[in-house]
RNA sequence: CGGGGCGUGGCGCAGUCUGGUAGCGCACUUGAAUGGGGUUCAAGGGGUCGGAGGUUCAAAUCCUCUCGCCCCGACCA
């Protein structure tokens, strides 16, 4: 009998105890982010925030290989333009931050007051369809202007009723990008190659496997003809949206008066495109490779690709063995993995055994400890995130060095591949209705474990049905999947819900 | 906006029914021991108990008002 027994899992409760509850204390234990004073935000501490520099150099890059240029944009839009196009309205009014005044005075009992309303209300930014539309109106007269591709790195605000860090803030950082074509068919190439994008971000990247598809008109982003998606599994089983682009048609074009005159004299309106991503990445991340233990970063995203750890008991030991951390450090920096150099962690500090267990919550792919003895040996001892913590093993140092960049793809792989099996797992055809009902319904309705999945199911088209399934289940069609998903080129069938004939089966879940 | 809950050192909480002037765990600081692991012992710093008003000799505790937060629901590309 210990007299104090030891947790096993550094996390408390456990996914499977209760998940929304382990997703939270793992973000605290990983000192990714924290809620802030004001509802619904957080603050994204350093550790998250390099987390998030990774993801936006990554996409970056992959956007300005593709032609996309960056661009700022203000971040009040004013009302009057949230007003010009009827779905948009429809979508965002309800959760818009509004500034109504542009002073503070002196009020009643030394309070500050709002003075100097506004004539017209600005509104805080929740996607800048409009007030870019408003500058692509101007940029473009002639089909030689023609396309305008533009991307801006901002924040958004959304109002939402209840949120959750990282997967739903009132505040979060992301990008957007908007283009404007000649023609219908060079919007949608656009469109499905930011679509592409994402899902290399996802899955070269973060190792999150996705699925591309289409939403249903229901799921659509307010004002867009099509909207593409990439979703995700997380490991309670729901569904993640981790990029999305759509297929703006004309409509926005239309409502800012985004007209050129083409090669043939005729004016006409652009065609235009909007696609993003967000900090919810991060979320999505977490869930996908997060443990008992904390979060599991991807090498090609982590903040930091090792921690050296090293053992010392006393001066003499330090002055033995920092030389060679130091040296070791040093080698390790002149590497580079995924095109970024080698970043190194040294952590000195004299705490026990709390040292180690910090950066396994913090994810970090791989910890090296360090003493005398592995100096004598000219060796070093390698623990790596995505084994057992346990796990470790002594590596000539040399070797350790040469063949660094292969354990970090080997984690990447791993990683992937894990979370691509957890998906295939939990992914089934269903085609009657009794059993789809029976799938996606907990044991323990009091306290419901962790169910269902991606359920592959025949969907007639029809709203209702669709309306139907999510308010009777609380499960929606994620995604019309693109070709080249085998579940989805099945052929026809029976509609879940009303069995009337289906051209292709769609995924639907639970989502987050 | 409806239903429920909670505001006590940095974090998590006890104390409130039965008023007597604040306590526990973790974290933090210092010292010592330990040393391939969330170690041990000792000493220590930090709180006008969300705010305002009231009752009382005396209020974290009782009464009134008020502010804020959390959970469930509605809401959510």
């Amino acid at each position: 009998m210990s007299k104090q027994q030891q947790p096993k899992k550094a996390i408390s409760p456990t996914r499977e105890e209760d998940y929304p509850e382990w997703y939270q204390q793992v973000i605290k234990a990983s000192d990714l982010a924290e809620k802030s004073p004001v509802r619904g935000c957080m603050v994204i501490k350093p550790w998250g925030y390099s987390l998030w520099e990774n993801i936006v150099d990554a996409l970056d890059a992959m956007f300005k290989a593709s032609g996309v240029k960056n661009a700022y944009f203000p971040l009040f839009i004013p009302l009057s333009f949230l007003e010009k196009e009827a779905e948009h309205v429809e979508g965002f009014a309800k959760e818009c931050a509004v500034v109504t005044h542009h002073r503070l005075e002196k009020g009643p009992e030394g309070r500050l007051v709002p003075a100097g309303p506004l004539t017209e209300p600005l509104v805080v930014r929740p996607t800048s369809e409009t007030i870019i539309g408003d500058s692509f109106s101007k940029w473009i007269n002639s089909y030689r202007d023609l396309p305008i591709l533009i991307n801006q790195w901002a924040n958004v605000v959304r109002w939402e009723m209840r949120t959750r860090v990282f997967l739903r803030t009132s505040e979060f950082l992301w990008q957007e990008g908007h283009t404007a074509h000649a023609t219908e068919e060079e919007a949608l190439a656009r469109t499905r190659l930011m679509l592409e994008v994402y899902a290399e971000l996802a899955e070269k990247h973060l190792a999150i496997p996705v699925i591309k598809g289409r939403k249903t008109p229901a799921e659509r982003f307010p004002g867009a003809v099509d909207t593409l998606c990439v979703e995700a599994m997380m490991q309670d089983r729901r569904a993640l949206q981790t990029g999305t682009s759509h297929f703006l048609g004309q409509n926005f074009a239309r409502a800012s008066s985004i007209r050129f005159q083409d090669a043939d004299e005729q004016e006409r309106y652009a065609w235009t495109t909007s696609w993003g991503a967000s900090t919810r990445l991060i979320g999505g991340l977490i869930m996908t490779h997060g443990d008992d233990n904390g979060i599991v970063l991807p090498p090609r995203i982590a903040p930091a690709h090792v921690v050296l750890l090293p053992i010392v008991r006393n001066a003499e030991e330090s002055a033995l063995v920092m030389p060679y951390v130091d040296s070791l450090a040093d080698l390790l920096k002149k590497k580079s993995y995924g095109g970024r150099p080698i970043e190194v962690e040294i952590d000195t500090r004299d705490i026990g055994g709390a040292r180690g267990w910090e950066w396994i919550k913090k994810g970090i792919p791989l910890r090296v400890e360090i003493g005398p003895r592995d100096i004598a040996a000219e060796s070093v001892f390698v623990g790596r995130r995505d084994r057992d913590h346990r796990e470790k093993v002594s590596v000539k140092r040399a070797r350790f060095v040469a063949e660094l960049t292969d354990i970090l793809d080997s984690i990447q792989n791993t990683l992937f591949e894990r979370a691509l099996a957890f998906q295939k797992t939990h992914s089934t055809m269903i085609d009657e209705k009794k059993s789809f009902y029976d799938y996606f319904t907990p044991i323990d309705k009091e306290k419901p474990e962790i169910h269902g999945g991606f359920a592959f199911s025949y969907w007639c088209g029809d709203a209702a049905c669709e309306t139907a399934i999510k308010e009777e289940l609380g499960v929606t069609i994620r995604c019309i999947p693109l070709a080249g998903v085998p579940e989805h080129d099945s052929g026809p069938g029976g509609c879940i819900c009303c069995a009337r004939p289906s051209p292709q089966r769609v995924i639907f879940a639970k989502a987050y």
